[in-house]
DNA sequence: CCCTGATTCGC
DNA sequence: GCGAATCAGG
């Protein structure tokens, strides 16, 4: 492949928007991001059209001349201090979700109803040998993330992801990429929040399992008795 | 490990 | 001009 005019436009229109160098070669493809890397350099606009987000190399600290003395070093030097008026998002208080509260034991009854079906857990934490872990105790206050509730989906379900949820690799949010299941475990209050990070089923934020119990055909949500 | 962009350098 | 290999970083 070659850097059609074609290809070159789609390449800054999307280097422009801020998608990534793998991204665009995904896109374009035929090439590498290597190659979008080398072509965004070669086309100059290795800086993104982005404003600026943080200024790192001070320009010129516009120290006074100092007419006589010896310069030798040009200390503290005041950072920049820009305080970036784009960048932060509001953080939306999600609608207050009510009834987030899984039964865990009934859960847990299903799941050993279901044992047999799904795959042996013989998985076993190797980290933390026996150390006294000060786990966060929920501080029972705001609602908690929207968990399915246990009586809107199918048991079976349920049962599975239980069980994969055992296995969750327990990623931050930083960790997360788009090839990682995004379906958020524990209450984001506490340190006791993770995503679950297991690999996601093509095209999808989640993984398998997650997926079975977050997209549910309308049929079988209807009419879910209480 | 996954990923990011930056740079180098033979082609 | 091109892009693989490499580097530096998260």
């Amino acid at each position: 492949m070659s850097w059609t005019d074609e290809r070159v436009e789609l390449l800054k229109k999307m280097w422009n928007e801020g998608h990534s160098a793998s991204q665009i070669a995904k896109e374009l493809g035929g090439v590498t991001r290597n190659a979008v890397i080398g072509k965004v350099h070669r086309l100059g606009l290795s800086n993104r059209n982005a404003p600026e987000t943080e200024a790192k190399a001070e320009p010129k600290p516009v120290v006074t001349p100092d007419p006589k003395g010896a310069i030798e070093d040009v200390p503290p030097v005041q950072t920049p201090a820009s305080p970036p008026p784009s960048a932060v998002k509001p953080a939306q208080p999600k609608p207050a979700v009510e009834t987030p509260v899984v039964d865990l034991a009934k859960a847990k009854a299903e799941r050993a109803a279901a044992a047999g079906t799904t795959s042996a857990p013989e998985e076993q934490e190797e980290d933390e040998p026996e150390v006294y872990t000060p786990r966060a105790i929920i501080p029972a206050g705001q609602p908690l993330p929207p968990q399915p509730s246990a009586n809107e989906i199918d048991p079976e379900a349920l049962a599975t992801v239980r069980e994969v949820e055992k296995t969750a690799r327990k990623l931050s949010l930083l960790e997360l990429t788009e090839r990682t299941c995004k379906w958020p475990i524990g209450d984001p209050a506490t340190e006791d929040f993770w995503f679950c990070g297991l690999p996601v089923k093509a095209g999808k934020p989640y993984c398998e399992a997650h997926v079975s119990v977050a997209f549910q055909p309308m049929s079988s949500r209807r009419d879910r008795k209480r």
